[in-house]
DNA sequence: TTTTCTGCAAAACCTTTGCATGTGG
DNA sequence: CCACATGCAAAGGTTTTGCAGAAAA
């Protein structure tokens, strides 16, 4: 069993009886290449470093194939934009520090957080399937800059 | 020094130089009420009750004003409509559990978050201003019909 | 009277979709 | 060949903006 997110992808759309195409091979390569969080627009920059043929809708329809397979997710931190970021195991939990000086996006692991929610759904008689948590403010360099 | 977040709003609005309306002081007045996470398109609703006349550019005007002047935060829970809530002391640092399910979104508060993101960011040498935590499941009368 | 505000409609924005053409299996 | 995929452009949804008339200071 593959931990290649190209290779899920591969196997996902033999399976459902899609076709694997250049552009999603390209756009899927770049996609988890970047670890980072990606507009679809930067997404699409990306690409068309190889293909300048690619359009925006296809971008976003491999997205949404990635997402529907579990291997992407998308989130929208709040300017409007969604920003699509790699979906894997050793990350799935992880949670976001958001710069609000330079807008950098950081990720990072708490093992805590994971205890925490466990304590607050039981508390409240939820179930909890999963957690985000962001931290805002300024991060190391821009905290320099003030 | 008032509490009152209609008499800040006034206060502001006369400090800036801008006006008063009986249109902004209705959605203010609508918001603040509701202390709900409304869609611009359901504070319009509950204005129109009182004035039929009041547009949604209107209501997104004075929403935005009322971010502007810290009485009210704009959030996106991944549905792609942004959703406004009153920022008031005691809840400025509120969370939010939102039902996968039926949609229905709960606040909560815990002091073990605010400690949490001491630490994470102490350990990251970030500076936090404000938090977001949200954790998705399944509400106690959700759970029950599975 | 002067500046701001409103309502309307149009524009802007990101994202999705319809359609004719292209391409993989 | 047939079904699916692509690119383009147009449509879709929410939010913003330009403008002329209305209202507050």
């Amino acid at each position: 069993m593959s931990n290649d997110p190209l290779q899920i992808l591969q196997n996902y759309v033999q399976s459902v009886g899609l076709k694997t195409t250049k552009q999603r091979e390209l756009i899927a390569k770049v996609f988890f290449a970047q670890n980072a969080h990606l507009k679809a627009e930067e997404v699409l920059e990306h690409v068309r470093k190889s293909d300048q043929k690619i359009s925006l809708a296809t971008v976003y329809r491999t997205l949404k194939l990635l997402q529907v397979c579990g291997l992407a997710k998308s989130h929208d931190f709040g300017d409007g934009h969604a920003r699509f970021e790699p979906t894997t195991d050793q990350d799935a939990h992880h949670d976001h520090f958001i710069c609000t000086a330079c807008g950098k996006i950081t990720e990072f692991f708490s093992e805590q957080i994971e205890q925490l929610q466990n304590d607050i759904a039981d508390a409240h008689d939820f179930q909890v399937n999963y957690h985000r948590m962001e931290l805002y403010g300024f991060c190391s360099d821009c905290k320099k800059n003030k």
